[in-house]
DNA sequence: CGCTGGGTTGAAGTATTTCAATGTACGTGG
DNA sequence: CCACGTACATTGAAATACTTCAACCCAGCG
């Protein structure tokens, strides 16, 4: 295995790329001192990185709760799937973050590659064990977990509102999580935006067509889009 | 102050009322043996109670994000509102709910009274502290944090069904809150619920009647439902 | 070359919202 | 105790945002 850097992300805008070296996320300025200690110790304790291809089932709903994945590459969703086969996504999570911690035994949702990933595996009762040792690493969990609760909380938010000020806001959302200001790169399908935004894919697509209208946007392709005027999107956002 | 007990709840099975006592949720058997010494840790640190009239503002969007919240009676609401007069609930917590753990420095979301409510404060910088010092409090604080992700988890799932399944799915989650399995007093006006469900009062009003017309509920009030038929209930949240 | 999966676009259908009117509970003051 | 006002809830009819259905396009790939 090649030597590794891991990088810190405190923010965003911290956010650099070398190789398959990642960030991890961290939340807050909570326990900023000991974080990268936390990690460092987290990351010993890693098995992978697995690559999976798009669309590949890793952790199914009801499996037992054993692990924690960190996506270093690609990109995955949380998903759950009714019987009418409509289907629910409900996060995706990308290079940087780490996620799958859970207070129940068994997971309640599937977790799926969205596209071609590379992730990290860590025994859920190893980072437990390490976390009652050193609360360094309990902290750093703790923020972690209030990280994706914030941002579940303003997905909860923007399920309210229509269906132009959903995509808009997933798309400056998803731009600033990728730290590209203007080109976007999306790493998952229609089908999988609108089932996390709890739209038909054509409504999306509609959404997007008029955004390009509006010239606010402009599709180099249907999987990279330029967000041209991000004011005018700001304003759409409200 | 009058002696007092605290109950802990492991399930929600287990939850019991006696005088202002209250029971505090932990998620999961995570740290179970430990959870009791962390509670009793974390609730020596209480402010209050403090008792709030409904529509008060407890916290407000922005505010410096420097204390946690226990409800010991009545229902809060998380919820932020827009300029054009449209507001999201996000959560409602109910007595045994401990919550208001960020990772940021300001709160995001809006705390308020939805009904009469009694409160606990506490300092997050001192339970921060406790956490670092005592790593049970740190676990403990995980476990719960990873209950509110679950919860908001499950919500997000619900925002993508039609009005009647998320009408169902909240009344049957809210009577599992209260420990109630037939008898529902709605501590939340039907505006707050139409808010959290992302529903205007009249489609939740005319759904609760379409529930009623079927027999699978009754009436007693505007504000206190006798769930009848859960199988039936159960049945449309499929 | 044609097939397949994903994306776009238009027209028709539908669930939910909005608007408007009526009803009901609750607290206040007479 | 009743009258009154206000806030909340219900119900119907009209409007609309979004979905569904269907056709078409387009790129990648065997």
């Amino acid at each position: 295995m090649q030597s590794v850097h891991y990088e810190l992300k405190l923010g965003i805008e911290q956010r650099t790329h070398r190789g398959w070296s990642t960030a991890v996320s961290s939340a807050g300025p909570e326990c900023e001192s000991d974080t990268h200690a936390a990690t460092r110790s987290i990351l010993n304790l890693r098995r992978g990185p697995i690559r999976y291809p798009r669309n590949k089932v890793i952790c199914l709903e009801g499996d037992p709760a054993d692990q924690i994945l960190l996506v270093t590459d690609g990109a995955l969703r949380t998903c759950r799937a009714f019987k009418d086969g409509r289907r629910s996504v409900v996060a995706f999570h990308i290079a940087g973050d780490l996620f799958g911690f859970t207070g129940e035994t068994t997971y309640s949702l599937c977790t799926e590659a969205a596209s071609s990933s590379k992730v990290f595996h860590f025994s859920r009762k190893a980072i437990k064990a390490l976390a009652v040792r050193d609360n360094r690493v309990a902290c750093f969990l703790l923020a972690n977990t209030a990280t994706e609760l914030k941002r579940l909380q303003e997905h909860a938010v923007l399920m309210n509102r229509s269906a132009q000020c959903r995509v808009v806001t997933f798309l400056i959302d998803l731009s600033a999580r990728l730290g590209e200001e203007t080109r976007l790169d999306l790493p998952v399908s229609h089908r999988d935006i609108a089932d996390f935004l709890g739209l038909s894919i054509e409504t999306l697509s509609r959404a997007i067509t008029e955004l390009e209208r509006a010239q606010y946007i402009v599709r180099i392709s249907t999987r990279t889009l330029i967000l041209k005027d991000r004011l005018a999107l700001m304003r759409i956002m409200s």
